[in-house]
DNA sequence: CACGTCCTTGGTCATTTGACCAAGAGCGTC
DNA sequence: GACGCTCTTGGTCAAATGACCAAGGACGTG
């Protein structure tokens, strides 16, 4: 997107792929410029003539990250009117780009914070276009009266996200699962919760455990830790 | 619990502190060892009198800070027989620990993949118990039949645990939410889903979008990426 | 062929880094 | 007060690291 802080021109993807490759294995902390230049087929002073810093690397590796999960949800959702069906195929996009392959997405994840100053703030300002992409799926939903009422839909995407996101850490590649069963299965219960239909509080029935518990984040004053 | 590869002594959670925040801060990649020794107020030979390497204290730390989850969430679920609100309970217990402040719990989750070999394999097998521990709670809903049937017990546990680890990325000190609000939201959406009532697939009726969807993993083929 | 641009080569350089240690301080015990 | 143990001091050392660059190809254009 942004020029950012590198040079612009040709197949810089092979940069970037290797770079990934090897922020994914090391982390970006422990990771060199040197090994990546060579994952890159180059020599360092090569690698320095397209990015000036390893800083520089990291920052264009998210931003492509970012952008194409944004295009890869966009694409998907668009090929249903059903606002459920839409978070569906929403889930499915993100799990299956988060688990094709792409080594971009692990970076994304767990090098974070590693970015500074604005570097952080052009990150930042992508992620909450994803999400502000959610939260208008979201809001489909809840305006077409297909939600529950009183969702907190922020919470409820951070949720989401959250769960998704976590798949990264578990599933090898020897998982049996495919990212479209795991995605349906997680819609599943993003949609109908875990208790059965006998157990959920009918109309005035209250919910297990302990009163006033649906549980939408009822103000209440912070504090009392315990 | 192990004594790892460090000596064990006298009170050495100054040192796994001031590592435990340091990690935090900069990655355990980015972190060096005499920035750790500064933050425990000694000087670089002294912490390699107690650690002889880098390794040795992360190892530590996240051995301590995997027992002290455990731990926090059998006391907590202690406190109530009806499994459902026992797995509310747990949901508190994790996010207090998470948002606490501790920064042990932050390292733990990004620099996962630092360890190598034997020290990873003990941190996997500290792990495993935490995940039974969540299976057994979810087990529990199951069997005494408060939860609807067919559910992945796998799956819904990493869904969970994805969830309320994400929350450690986004909740900023400044958030209003605390801790056991937002436990008690997510729990109502882990245990009633985000559907309406009227929406949900009574009986016979199917869920929304697709046929067969009540989606736990139908065993079908790996493969079509798409 | 000559020119200019784009990119690579192969290396330098000042710092930083993890690991390590010989010598000694602090302190409780006999 | 001498011994023995634990822990600290203040430093060394070789290796690695990020940044950088002068010189030289490679190649298209005129």
């Amino acid at each position: 997107m942004t020029k950012s802080l590198a040079r612009r021109t040709f197949d810089e993807d092979v940069v970037l792929d290797a770079a990934a490759h090897v922020f994914r294995k090391r982390g970006y902390g422990g990771a060199t410029v040197r090994e990546v230049a060579q994952a890159a087929g180059m020599l360092p002073g090569s690698l320095h003539y397209r990015y000036p810093s390893k800083e520089a690397l990291l920052l264009d590796l998210m931003e492509r990250a970012l952008t194409r999960v944004l295009e890869l949800g966009r694409a998907a959702v668009e090929r249903a009117r059903d606002p459920a069906e839409r978070l569906r195929l929403g889930l499915r996009a993100h799990l299956e780009a988060l688990l094709s392959g792409d080594d971009d997405f692990y970076v994304l994840l767990y090098d974070w914070r590693s970015l500074q100053g604005p570097s952080m703030q052009a990150v930042l300002r992508l992620r909450s276009r994803y999400e502000a992409f959610w939260d208008d799926l979201i809001w489909q939903t809840v305006r077409s009266g297909w939600a529950r009422p009183n969702l907190d839909v922020e919470l409820l995407r951070q949720f989401g996200i959250g769960a998704m996101n976590w798949v990264a850490q578990w599933r090898h590649e020897s998982d049996p699962r495919t990212p479209e069963e795991i995605a349906d299965t997680f819609w599943s219960y993003l949609a109908f919760g875990l208790l059965a239909d006998e157990k959920r509080p009918a109309a005035a029935r209250k919910p297990p455990g302990r009163p006033k518990a649906l549980g939408q984040t009822a103000k209440k004053r912070r504090g009392g830790k315990k």
